[in-house]
DNA sequence: GTCTATACAGTGATAGAC
DNA sequence: GTCTATCACTGTATAGAC
């Protein structure tokens, strides 16, 4: 195999992802906004200007098309948060730090991240094959230790004094749930900078650490 | 008409109003395990151990099976949550008596809480009627004015001085919705006590209004 | 690669017997 | 009131032309 076919190969590759891409874009806003149920593959096809053929030669299935964008949207917030979990300050300062960065990728990707929490874990039509049930086991094991990683930053911070005593598994999953729950009203406005989103980022972690009261 | 017409008739209808009741109950399972969509008729005529027929019956279709399922849950927590917002306490101290109640309202009645949260909201299969698409808007506004209600006394908290000067409709839409994010985690246990659960939702109410962190 | 045409299954809803 | 039987329709997925 010479340079020239390899780099062919190579050319072909990202062509054949960069197509992959745009159509994990347009089915996790037509997820987002139908549901995955309600979504028709016709639905996303539209969204990029085409027909079903085009979409049943990058994907083949619906369902496989869902574990594509639960894979992709785990990414983009690992590569966000995960950097912030290590690092020399308390627990509680690099938890703000994780959060901010949680709030802020939920904000951008709401499609990815919405998608994700309506959480195809049942039974669908028909019955999820092996390999599929594979790659959603896979995922959802990816989500548990993104929760642990959260949950250990917790732990750390109550031994460190920073954050009061409370049982961690609880904390974490309070403190992610309710992060995520951001997805269930905010909506995406043409204008808004990452300025804005950060500062409302921080705003929302602020209120979700330090509390609501008067210190 | 006679007494006894009337007390005949009353009889009748509370028989028919628990034979909705039931159907709303395991409907409202049904639709919290598989999701709206995935739930079928069949599913909860199972349920209730009768065929479609009995089902049809009592419910027009499985939209107004919802539109019930719906207006029976805000009726529940409304009823739990709304005492506690008047009184002479300071806001803080009524935001966490109506948090309180809520937490424990969801966990108590989950499957209706995780069906309202579903938000069916876009366009089902086929389009709404306009019967429904009315009522569908009645009870969005009866939701709305719920939110409206916790939006009340976190500004009078702010006004009293018991909690910190922020946007009251962020700091409200921030709470119930991480209130409701409970519903994304939280399982019903067999032999769980209303004490349990009281003392769950209290330490979760805790973590939202007095925050993480060491006072 | 992308299209059109179609098979195939699942399910909401209705009709009519009992 | 509750059932059985059936219709009508939608939407996933595939086959094959281009």
């Amino acid at each position: 195999m010479t340079a020239d076919t390899t780099e062919t190969f190579g050319v072909d590759a990202a062509a054949h992802e960069a197509a992959r891409t745009t159509i994990l874009d347009v089915a996790a806003e037509v997820f987002q906004h139908e549901g995955f149920n309600r979504a028709t593959i016709d639905d996303i096809a539209e969204g990029i200007g085409a027909t079903k053929g085009r979409v049943y030669y990058y994907f083949r299935s619906k369902f496989d098309i869902y574990l594509a964008v639960y894979e992709h949207g785990m990414r983009l917030v690992r590569e966000a948060v995960e950097p912030h979990a290590e690092g020399p300050g308390t627990g509680r300062d690099r938890l703000i730090a994780m959060s901010e960065a949680h709030a802020e990728n939920l904000m951008t990707y709401l499609s990815y991240h919405n998608t994700i929490h309506q959480g195809i874990h049942r039974r669908t039509t028909p019955a999820l094959k092996a390999r599929q049930a594979q790659q959603l086991a896979e995922l959802n094991g990816i989500r548990e230790d993104y929760e642990t990683m959260f949950r250990r930053v917790v732990a750390e911070g109550m031994t460190d004094g920073s954050l009061r005593d409370e049982d961690p598994q609880l904390t974490a999953r309070m403190l992610l749930s309710s992060l995520n729950s951001i997805d269930s009203w905010f909506h995406t406005r043409p204008g808004q900078s990452t300025e804005e989103l950060q500062d409302l980022a921080a705003r929302i972690t602020r209120m979700l650490i330090t509390g609501l009261e008067i210190q």
